[in-house]
DNA sequence: GTCTATACTTGGATAGAC
DNA sequence: GTCTATCCAAGTATAGAC
């Protein structure tokens, strides 16, 4: 498989169109006379840096998966207590809820899974995994210091917490008044707290 | 807008066989083809009962709302405490989640919202209204009886809850090790809990 | 209520020139 | 790296017979 880190800069601009129609549209939802016009090229020039659609989806995971990295990394050195790293994480989420009401990549690929190649479920997993183990190791971490109250594994803490999130963006969608993953994850925090 | 209840014998096998499809595809991701192929009919003859492929959407949608209202009156008929109500709600996602991983109709329409025809998103926000107002209403209840610990109001109470559930149909799709909904509700209640 | 036949469009993908 | 031209399959939908 082709890695994201090897994207020339005329591939990398496909890329991040892709990831964006993958968001809006999801991955059967948009085709590649969509991707194209949105690009400014034409459908057959994609060809010449990706082999099929099924490769533009997994590399726009498996991209997404490293921003994400990223993203818990900054988190993990700009904060130091449970809660704040849950809130700053829910920022991520509500990040991409208030762009246009857009979708978690992984959320709306993970929906998708049963119509999808194995080459994209393969990253979507990966996407879910990285986030439960980073999620454990900060509740369990608060759990210690008693930041976060002892009611559950941290596992189990960790999982209800990431759906909380992905349903957050899925339930704004059509709904009109939702409130948003922040809110949501503030209402389970308030919960959790001691 | 044609109703469910208008359907005739062949036509709810129909809508029986487009509900499976979009619950494990999307809307996006079946096609005429697998439903005719999936009821045993032939393509054209789906359209003797349905005018496009969006009121079928719909009518899925609409049906599936119904029923759910009807789950909906069986719990409040059967239990009486928020908690109990809550984790009998929990099982009806639990129930979808275990067969073959299936998608809430609604979650999966949610997420392809942007690529959806205005007549069925309409029908799926129907169905976050009813939830949200349901679970309002019985955590308002179990708040006022000191069952549910007041920490957030009951409408925002209702929507972390209702995206909880969402979320684990969603992240259990491609992680092999997910708990589903069941768990991910009596984590968060464990945490509701006075 | 279902069929065959078919129209028309779009979607993914390839060949080969520039 | 992008293009035009083209292929073929699939997708939605219609006409009209049984």
């Amino acid at each position: 498989m082709k890695r994201f880190s090897d994207l020339t800069p005329a591939a990398e601009r496909i890329v991040d169109a892709a990831e964006l129609l993958i968001k809006s549209k999801g991955y059967n939802g948009f085709s590649f006379e969509d991707l194209a016009r949105q690009v400014g090229i034409r459908k057959p020039s994609i060809y010449h840096h990706f082999e099929a659609k099924m490769e533009l989806g997994a590399i726009v995971a498996q991209r997404y998966t490293h921003r994400f990295r990223e993203s818990l990394l900054r988190i993990e050195g700009a904060t130091v207590d449970a809660k704040t790293r849950l809130q700053a994480y829910a920022d991520l989420f509500e990040t991409t809820y208030r762009t246009n009401r857009s979708l978690c990549i992984c959320g709306m690929l993970g929906a998708e899974a049963d119509s999808l190649p194995d080459e994209v479920n393969i990253e979507v997993r990966r996407f879910f995994a990285v986030n439960i183990e980073w999620l454990t190791m900060v509740l369990s971490e608060g759990i210690m210091k008693g930041s976060i109250r002892n009611i559950a594994s941290a596992q189990d803490l960790a999982e209800s917490f990431l759906d909380t999130m992905e349903g957050a963006l899925i339930t704004g969608r059509t709904s009109p008044d939702a409130r948003g993953p922040r809110r949501a994850a503030d209402v389970i925090l308030a919960a959790l707290s001691s």
